[in-house]
DNA sequence: CTCAGACTTCAAGCTCGCTTGAAGTCTGAG
DNA sequence: CTCAGACTTCAAGCGAGCTTGAAGTCTGAG
């Protein structure tokens, strides 16, 4: 047992910290292959180790399942990934983060600058209280979400 | 109408892109309050524009509901908020966004650096790949999430 | 005063991301 | 070989966060 090449699904779920049930909806919605033994048991390479934990970080950002079954798309089914599929699943991923990173950023900002200076409260605020001037372009909080 | 000082609901959802059926939802849940009319019609003050973009800015970075609620009810039921009070609010949130923006940023990193250069696939990552060296110590991708 | 259309409540329904049985099968340490 | 316990499938259920529909009421421009 030491050193194994292949994963139960309880062992996967201990090593992950994600119950077996959503190990298994994760296959049902295809993030996540395994190989049957001869009885029917499911047995994970190694690398699922790293899938499953990219899926949660990944939803700790506020991705959907589905987003994260496309980039998981771009590995290779067959064999282990090799370094230019991850730089390809990298590559399709930075700009997506780049966007929630600023997002987050710029709701920092706003609380530390615009909400704490209390200009808020003012009615001139053009960054986070846009309403009146943006009303005319569409709905949202649109400032926030970074229209220019 | 021109100017203004109360907010029909469907005014309210065209100003902020959030649907009458959404803002009735977060009144019950105590997100959001509103006057009533002499024929029981909900009339919002300006402020509740800025509530709403508080709540779906809030609900893109990944927090509940319920935490936004907490978040809100700092903030004075019976009048509209002023510095102190929006100061307060910020104040609360600022670890916690700084938290997300970390994990994001750690995430984008990995996948710049530790993906990107392949040793993923080398079994020899203490950052991204540490589901061996961790085993020990409990579950889940620890290192990704904060974990020293 | 009219009347289109925006509003009201309430109950049921929907999607996502799982969890929880129930009923049965497989695995592997002893 | 035994047998506890880990695994299997399938169906139903759950909580969050709404949406939809039905049936009726209010508002305000003309």
């Amino acid at each position: 047992m030491e050193m194994e090449h292949e994963l139960s699904i309880g062992a996967l779920s201990e090593r992950t910290g994600v119950a077996t049930s959503a190990l298994r909806y994760y296959e049902d919605e295809g993030l996540l292959h395994a190989t049957r033994t001869d009885g029917g048991q499911r047995r994970y390479t190694r690398d699922a180790l790293r899938r499953v934990s990219f899926i949660r970080v990944a939803q700790q950002v506020g991705l959907t399942l589905e987003e994260v079954r496309d980039a998981l798309a771009s590995l290779p089914d067959g064999r282990t990934p090799n370094q230019r599929d991850w730089e390809r699943l990298s590559n399709s991923w930075k700009p997506r983060l780049d966007a929630k990173i600023a997002l987050l950023e710029r709701l920092r900002d706003r609380l530390d600058g615009c909400i704490g200076c209390g200009c808020l409260t003012l009615k001139v605020c053009a960054l986070y209280n846009p309403e009146d001037q943006a009303a005319a372009r569409g709905s949202g909080p649109r400032y926030l979400f970074g229209d220019p």
